[in-house]
DNA sequence: CATGAATGAGATTTCATTCAT
DNA sequence: AATGAATGAAATCTCATTCAT
């Protein structure tokens, strides 16, 4: 992707996320996010050489932009579950204000469209999440199963969660969002 | 005349299930189809008369076929944790066996082809869900916590295991499935 | 076409007519006649060996109907004008309760469908036609042109009315009925 | 950019109307209209969303031009009987060389194409042909019959004498067209 | 004979991509 | 760089015809 204009870039990214909810990843044509753009279809071709490529770079924007959020103000210094439900805190409420991108990143993973490297480069962002359940297994806080284990859980309820709250328009209060953690919190800790 | 076969709109739904974990629901054609059921492309206008309708019946018939499943055996009178752990192995049993469904089915959720009276009479099949998580609670055994958020970590943890055994090719030992079942146990319970 | 069962030749001309008139020449399908004459798919080619075939026998079997009814109850022997207004009433009344003939006659004039022996041989049943002018020519009551320009007049005219009263639901009236023989006899005479 | 030509949709016209003649309106396709006008498939729904459209367009289009026609260079300042010649006149060359547009005017009237919409736009286009003939009405030259009814004649006969010359090969000499002129007029003259 | 499911060629339509402006 | 008309390959769907029962 050459760097044009970011802003439009961005637009770009927004119109196909948008366009994903509605109508699904198969739904999706370049008439329509060039449209929903507000650009010209040939535009989109002066910032991404094909659809495919324009998938994978928005794949791996969402996938940066999620990790970048989960771990921001996380201070290691802080006793371990205080941390742990920061950024438990933090995927929930980057998920719900981004529920496009949540609802992308399903719909890709058993695509076509996502390239064997896409998907090598996103594996790769996972690191820090490995770190921080190592942790709680070595402070003996958390189960000592296997990590994958782990993240399958925390990953698994968080995300049929945020599914929920969006469709069945659920408000998330303070006490249903504790209770929420605490069963995470049970299902993990030793 | 030839009997219309019964068994060509399973051997259609086989084949659609197929194409979509290898091509992705966007990747998937009438064509594709017919030539994997091995059938002529037209036969699939006798059985089904668009692609809308042919997605929307699979649909339909992968949720009952999972739920009916899932309570195969079930016996209300055993004490309620033997009988809930049986239908959670129930639903994993389902879900590996026939993880082509369970793919379909994320795919699906948003995408343009699933009508709401189809996603409605989904929704309703949940009801033998709801009782057995009721049940529970009545029992004192799980979290006396909104039903919806139960299910919740049922399904997602659920989910993400089932796409990690398959995907990460971990052979689930009877081990790993118990302690499995334990997280969620934990997280569900009182 | 074959003689298998004449009633059921009938069901099928009935049933293409009706089909020509709402959704024209172009619009039927075997499919279509078939269903609208209660019989299957497939015995349709009991009867007529394809559409073509269907077709072009329709076209002749309206031709023959339509000549054989124009000249009923003609007597040579009253005198011309008597004789020419019993034919010309015998064909209004023919084409206002046949009308789906009409239609299809009319329709079939452009198609790729009739073939060159159907068109011949219905240009030949044209001779009566021809005939009764001749001899009104003759007698020196209708003017001395060419004959096919007379006849060009009295079925342009007529087709039309024919037409409009149709589609107009105007009641042909006794008076309604002279008025218009008038008119075309007014052409005609010399 | 490529501007969007209007020359393209005169030369779909003209590509559409050249084929209903030789093949029947049941007979062409969107592919040979395209290959007759000289672009490609696709570029036909750059114009058109669908060929239902293009038929509607086509003739409406037909009708608009045909009622041009017929009143170029007509004076209602000259005596009436010279006016109506003219029309009239106007009418016979419009329609000779035009043929293709009365062939497709016909073959359309019964098919599921033309929408009521359309059928209704052209049926309002007839207004200058009722005036005509009702001045003629009100000059007591013309027969004082219900002025659908000299249309009829009108238009009945034209039809038909157009479709004799272009099919039988006449050549329609001055003399002829006169003597069919006389016709027609003594059909409505009172 | 009658049936209607099955076929596959061909029709309509869509859409990623290119290209002239 | 931006545009959107033009393209044509490929998708969906139709339908005359055949064929097994």
């Amino acid at each position: 992707m050459k760097r044009k204009d970011d802003r439009k870039v961005g637009q770009i990214f927004q119109a196909a996320l948008k366009l994903v909810v509605s109508k699904g990843l198969s739904g999706i044509t370049m008439g329509d996010i060039s449209k929903a753009a507000g650009i010209a279809t040939g535009t989109l071709y002066v910032y991404f050489k094909s659809k495919d490529e324009l998938i994978n770079a928005l794949f791996a924007a969402c996938r940066e932009n999620s990790v970048a959020h989960s771990f921001k103000g996380y201070d290691p210094a802080q006793p371990y579950k205080v941390g742990f439900k920061h950024v438990w805190l933090n995927i929930l409420r980057y998920r719900l204000h981004n529920f496009e991108e949540a609802v992308f990143m399903e719909q890709c993973y058993h695509s076509p469209f996502i390239t064997p490297e896409t998907r090598e480069k996103a594996s790769r962002l996972a690191a820090p999440y490995n770190e921080l359940l190592e942790r709680g297994k070595k402070e003996q806080l958390l189960k000592p199963v296997d990590t994958g284990l782990l993240i399958t859980f925390l990953v698994g309820s968080m995300n049929e969660l945020v599914k929920q709250t969006h469709y069945h328009g659920t408000t998330l209060t303070r006490t249903r969002i504790n209770t929420t953690f605490d069963m995470c919190w049970d299902a993990l800790k030793s």
